[in-house]
DNA sequence: TACACGTTGCCATGGCAACCCATA
DNA sequence: TATGGGTTGCCATGGCAACGTGTA
C-alpha cells in the first residue's frame, strides 16, 4: 500500500467541461458475493479554474490546480471535489449509473470584509489583521460534509502568525474570527471513543492551499453519508437510491445533516489510509532549483503541468484503491 | 475586629411570631452627611422551627437552630434569613421604616425523590446514592439571591462521599445531580477581574448545616441588590424606595434578576470581613466532654440553648457592625 | 441478543472583550 | 471625561452517559 501500488484503471482521460477541466477515471467493478449485484464504479474528479477570478480573494493562488480533494457521499453518489468551483452534473442523465455524474458545487458562503476600510472602528472580526482574514479566505473554503479539527486549524493559524509576525489570539477568539468569516460553521466531536476532538464542520482546506500537505495528516478530510452510508459496506454498491437525488443538495440549515443518522468515514483506519498514501504521495510539491537549465521548449509551467498530471494519476490510483478496499476487502 | 468587639446594640429581644421564634435587634442610626436623611436601621433576624416537620427531610437535623445566615437586599429592604421557613412580614404596615418588616420566605423548591422506590430503573439523578440526595436536601436549600461557589460545593460533596464511603462522580455529573435536586439553579461567575469563579446562583447552605463552618470561607454568602444597591453607600439609607416593594418578590424566571443591573457584595473585602468574623466567632460548635458531670438542673439542651443564645448575640453584633461599616465607614 | 464503539447532549471550567457602573 | 473593575456573552475544551448502529 505504498506509492508503487498499481491499480486496475481501465480508462483515464481528460474532458473539458463547462467551467474547467475534468479528469475522469473509470473502472469496472464486478460485485462480490452480495445479491449478485454488479455495479460500475466511475470516479469523476473535477478540476476547474475558479469561476471567479476575483483577484482579491485569489491573488495569492496560482491557477494551476493542485492535488484534488475529494469526498464521496454514498447516499446520493455525490463526489465532492476540492475546488471552489461550481460544477454542473454531466448532461447524460440517461445513464443508468447513478454515480457517474453527481459532482456538485461546494455550497456555502464566506464573508470577505472590505479591506480598504481603514478608519472604521474595529470589531472583533475586523480587528483581526486583514492579512489573517485574507489568509483564511485563501486557504479555506466552505464545504458541506467536510470537517477540520480545531486544533489543527489553530496550529495553522499560529504558523501563519509566526510567519507574518502577527500577534496570535487565543483559540476562543480565533473561533469567533473564523466563525465570522465562514458563516454557518457547526461543531462536531470526532474520534475514537473517549478521545473525541472538536472539529469545525462545514469547512475544508482549499485544494490549492499549501496547507494541504498537512491537512490529511490531521484528519482534515472526512467523508459524510446519510443512512445509506451506514450500509455502504454491506450493500456493495447496490443501485437502489432510496429516494435521494442530486437535487437534494446539502442545506447548511438542514438540521438533519447534523443528526445522529449521519455517519462519517473519519475513523482511524480511513484517516490512516488517506494519510499514509494520499498525502504522502501527492501533496509534496516538486521543488526545482532555479539554477538548473531547463531543456529547450520546456517551461516552468510545463513542469507544473507534469506535476499536476502525475499527482492526478496518483490520486486516481488511490481513489480506485480506496473504493476497491471498500468493495471487496472490508 | 475580633470576637471581643462590642457594639452599640440598643435593644435585643425575642418575639414569638406566627411561625416561630424571632430575634430582633434594633439600632438607631443617625445618617451622615448625605441629604440630612436620618433613618432607622432595624435588623430582624428570624429564627423559626421549620414549618414542616417532615421527618424524611429533617431527620438528621436537630431542631435547635444554629447560627443565622442572612442577607440584605437593599433595593427593597429584604433581609433574607438562613432558615427554611416562611415568614410573614410583620403586620405593622403603618411603620414608616420600610426596612423593618421585610422578611420574606426563601422561595424555590427542591425535588425529593422517593427513597423507598428500590426497583425502578435509575436515572442519572436517582442513580446517585439516596444518601447523597438526602445529604443535599439536609445541607442546602434554595435561596433567591444566594450563590455558592461550585468548587466549594463539590468539595463538600467529595468530603461527604469520603465519609460515607461512596464513590464520587465528577464535577459535571455532580452538576447534573444538584440541578435535578434544586430546580432553577442559575450560573454566575463571581470574583475579581480575571479571576471569576463559577457559582450556583439560587442556593445556599442551610443554617443548621455543619457545613456552615466552612461556607463563608469559600464565598458561600453573597449579597444581592438591584440598582438601588449600587447607590447604597452613597445614599446612606435614603428612604426613597424607587417603587420596589416586598411584594415584588424575586421571580426565578425574571431575567432582570440575572441582568447586568444586578450587583453583589461578594467583593473580597466583604467576604473577608464575613469570614474573619462571622464564621470564626459563631460557627464553632461547643464540644462538651460527655464524662463531665453537669450541675443539677442543667441539661444538654440547656447548654445547647445557651450556645445558641450566645451565637445569636455574637451574630447580631456582627450584623450591626457590618451595617455600621456601610453606614459610616465605606 | 449482547457487546463494542462512534457520536452527541448536558454538564463542567476558563479566556477575552464588551458593557456598565463607580470613582477620580 | 477617563479609568478601573466586576460581570457576562461568546467562544474554547473535556468527561460521562445515553443512544444508535454494526457485529459477533
Amino acid at each position: 500500500m505504498a506509492s508503487s501500488t498499481t491499480l486496475p484503471i481501465r480508462n483515464e482521460s481528460r474532458l473539458n467541461g463547462q467551467q474547467g477541466q475534468y479528469l475522469v477515471a473509470t473502472t469496472n467493478q464486478t460485485g462480490g458475493e452480495t445479491n449478485g449485484n454488479q455495479t460500475t464504479g466511475r470516479v469523476i474528479i473535477a478540476k476547474a479554474h475558479p469561476p471567479s477570478q476575483n483577484s482579491q480573494i485569489n491573488q495569492n493562488s496560482n491557477n494551476i490546480s493542485g492535488p484534488v480533494q475529494f469526498q464521496f457521499n454514498s447516499s446520493d453518489g455525490t463526489l465532492y471535489t476540492g475546488t471552489n468551483s461550481f460544477f454542473q452534473p454531466q448532461s447524460s442523465n440517461a445513464s443508468s449509473d447513478s454515480f457517474s455524474h453527481h459532482i456538485l458545487s461546494c455550497t456555502g458562503g464566506y464573508f470577505v470584509p472590505s479591506l480598504e476600510s481603514g478608519s472604521q472602528p474595529l470589531t472583533h472580526t475586523t480587528r483581526a489583521s486583514p492579512a489573517t482574514v485574507q489568509w483564511l479566505v485563501d486557504n479555506f473554503e466552505p464545504a458541506e460534509g467536510c470537517s477540520l479539527r480545531r486544533s489543527t486549524l489553530y496550529s495553522f493559524y499560529l504558523q501563519h502568525c509566526s510567519e507574518q509576525k502577527l500577534e496570535a489570539v487565543n483559540p476562543a477568539s480565533f473561533g469567533k474570527l473564523i466563525r465570522s468569516v465562514f458563516l454557518g460553521l457547526r461543531t462536531r466531536r470526532l474520534g475514537t471513543r473517549g478521545n473525541s476532538k472538536y472539529h469545525y464542520y462545514g469547512i475544508r482546506v482549499k485544494q490549492n492551499s499549501s496547507l494541504n500537505a498537512f491537512s490529511d495528516e490531521h484528519g482534515g478530510l472526512t467523508f459524510r453519508g446519510n443512512n445509506a452510508f451506514a450500509n455502504f459496506k454491506n450493500r456493495r454498491w447496490s443501485t437502489s437510491n432510496d429516494g435521494s437525488s442530486p437535487e437534494n443538495k446539502p442545506n447548511i440549515n438542514d438540521q438533519s445533516y447534523s443528526s445522529q443518522s449521519e455517519s462519517t468515514l473519519s475513523q482511524t483506519d480511513t484517516k490512516q489510509f488517506l494519510h499514509e498514501n494520499n498525502s504522502f504521495i501527492i501533496n509534496e510539491n516538486i521543488q526545482i532549483d532555479s539554477n538548473i537549465q531547463l531543456p529547450d521548449g520546456i517551461t516552468q509551467d510545463d513542469i507544473k503541468r507534469f506535476e499536476n498530471i502525475y499527482k492526478d494519476h496518483c490520486l486516481v490510483n488511490l481513489i480506485i484503491l480506496f473504493f476497491l478496499l471498500f468493495f471487496f476487502l472490508i
